[in-house]
Order: structure tokens, then C-alpha cells, then sequence
DNA sequence: TATTGTTATACTCTATAACTATA
DNA sequence: TATAGTTATAGAGTATAACAATA
């Protein structure tokens, strides 16, 4: 049989910081769709939560330019956290256009238990290095997203940037 | 107006390093995704290409396990790369239900093509960091992954393990 | 005239099952 | 009976345009 004519002299992906990332990316955030699925949400969803935790009240269009996708997008988002319990719509007091969006007492218990597993999950990814290693990783892709021009905790899978 | 009940006791996303690796590891793969435009293909039709032209001659089958998919995405990805003359579909000179998957002249041009601009991205993104950091970084991710179960080299975003 | 929220549509990806021809 | 490749279909996710109510 004729061998299959083997070639080395080949891109090394694997030894790029960009390759890494991105594997090491995707990996974190599928675990961690993982770890939220039995909660009825995904990382999505936790993300509107948490960036509406900090401030209520938001209207849908200032959730959607804060977490940069379009308006079209949150109104699904929003139908999908209001089904469940987590949010609710109530008028604005200014503009009768627009809703107040605010967190409901069972939104803040699924805040907690995904900010638990988020703890776990980098416990279990993290787990072999030292807490030295740890720091300096921290640092260093700390450095990296702020280089990147991206708004802390200000994830660009959410959408695209409108 | 009723100011909004602003709440900073709220899960710190930003810190972790899991959320800073999905961050910028998607910022890595929209990054190269866009840079392999030009050339007409996608980051995974050139994971495909960088895995054959370490072994040519494979089959579907054994391209979509290595590359952990299932074998009914890699017709796609085959036909595709065909079309673009990037790749041939020969007979297996053992197995006539195969083909032998084999890369044509112009595949090792972008091939070297996306090599360049993976180099330049790796520069754009690391830009700041020393050479120590760098290094350091590298060390680090390349542990994480080996620690993950990974293979060096394939991306989970290919498909999702079948 | 511009903006908020909504709906409808289309397009891409991916996942699954079922078929054929060979083994 | 199992395997290589193919095809068809369905589902999720996302992007775009157009609409009604209000500013």
C-alpha cells in the first residue's frame, strides 16, 4: 500500500497564544453552558442578568448598546428571562415607549448559584497551577483584554456590535 | 426620576480567568476568522487543511475523527474545499467505499498564506507583552490545554465530539 | 423626524436520521 | 452485520428590514 506521503514542515498552531486561547475559550465557555444548563440558562441569558444586577431599571435599548448587540436581539432575550421568572417588564416612569427592565428575587438566587459554579468551574480549570502562576495568568490576559479595546466583564459573544 | 437601584455586590465576571479566556479566545477566532477572508476560507476549512497536510491521503472518516466531528459535517467541508480546488477526492487504493483526501498545490499556498497572517495576528494580539511575558503565557495555556485532554492542535469548535 | 419595542424573514451552522455501496 | 460516504431535514442562533407607538 503507498504510504500516505507525511509532510512536518506545517503550520504550528499549537504553539500560538492565539490558537490557545481560542481552545481554551470555547472549551471555558462550553463548561460553562454546561454548568448553567441545569439552571434553565444559558451564558447568554446570565450575562443580561448580571449587567442588569449592577444597575436596574435599564431599558432594552440601553441593555443592548451596553452588552453591544442590536435592540432586535434583546427583545428574545428579554421574552425568554420574563417567561421564566427572572425579570419583569414594568412601564418607564419617563418614557412611555420604553420598559424598566428589573431582576425578580428568583433572578438573584440564579445570580448566585451560576456565580458559584463560575467559581467551581475556574477551580477545575485552574486547578494545577500554583497561586502564583494564577496571579500572573490573571495579569497578563487582563492586560490583553484591556489592549483589546474591550469594556471589562463585556463578553462579544453576545453579539456583534451594532 | 427614581434613580436606579444601582448594586455592586454582584458576580465579578471580569477577574476570572475562565471569563477572560472565552473572551479573548473569541476575539482570537473572530480575529483569524476575518483575516482568512481574503483567502476565501474559514478557520475551520484551514484546521482541516493544516491536520491533512500533516498525513495526506486520509479518508473522510478518519479527517473527522482526528478533528473529533462527525463524518456527515466533513462531506461539506470536503466538498467545499473541492470546489475551491484546494482539495481532491482520489480513490482509496485499498478501500473502495473511500476516498483518499489529498491537498493540491494551491491548499500549501494558503496554507503558508494563513501561516503568515496567524504570525501577524499573534503579534497584533501580544503586542504588549515582553518576550518573558509571552512565554510565560504560552507555558501557561499550553498546560491548561494538555490538563484539558485536548490533543494539541485540534479545536473543539470544529464540531462537538460524536 | 428620530427612537423603543416588536415582528417577520432569511441565512448560517449544526445535529440527526436514513439511504447506497461496499466491506 | 458493520462501515464510508451521501442526502435531506430540522433546529438553534443571528442578522436585516419594516412596522406601530411615542418622543
Amino acid at each position: 500500500m503507498p504510504a500516505p506521503d507525511d509532510q512536518h514542515d506545517v503550520p504550528a498552531l499549537e504553539t500560538r497564544a492565539s490558537f490557545l486561547l481560542s481552545q481554551l475559550g470555547l472549551q471555558s465557555a462550553q463548561r460553562f453552558t454546561a454548568a448553567l444548563a441545569p439552571l434553565g440558562i444559558t451564558p447568554n441569558r446570565f450575562g443580561v442578568l448580571a449587567h442588569l444586577a449592577r444597575q436596574e431599571g435599564r431599558t432594552q435599548q440601553e441593555l443592548a448598546t451596553a452588552l453591544g448587540l442590536h435592540r432586535n436581539s434583546m427583545v428574545g432575550l428579554i421574552d425568554d428571562l420574563e417567561a421564566r421568572g427572572l425579570v419583569e417588564r414594568r412601564r418607564h416612569p419617563d418614557d412611555r415607549r420604553a420598559y424598566a427592565i428589573h431582576l425578580t428575587p428568583s433572578a438573584r438566587e440564579v445570580l448566585a448559584a451560576g456565580d458559584r459554579l463560575a467559581d467551581e468551574q475556574e477551580e477545575a480549570m485552574l486547578g494545577e497551577l500554583s497561586a502564583e502562576e494564577r496571579a500572573a495568568l490573571i495579569a497578563t490576559l487582563t492586560r490583553l483584554v484591556a489592549s483589546a479595546g474591550y469594556r471589562a466583564g463585556v463578553h462579544p459573544g453576545l453579539g456583534s456590535a451594532h
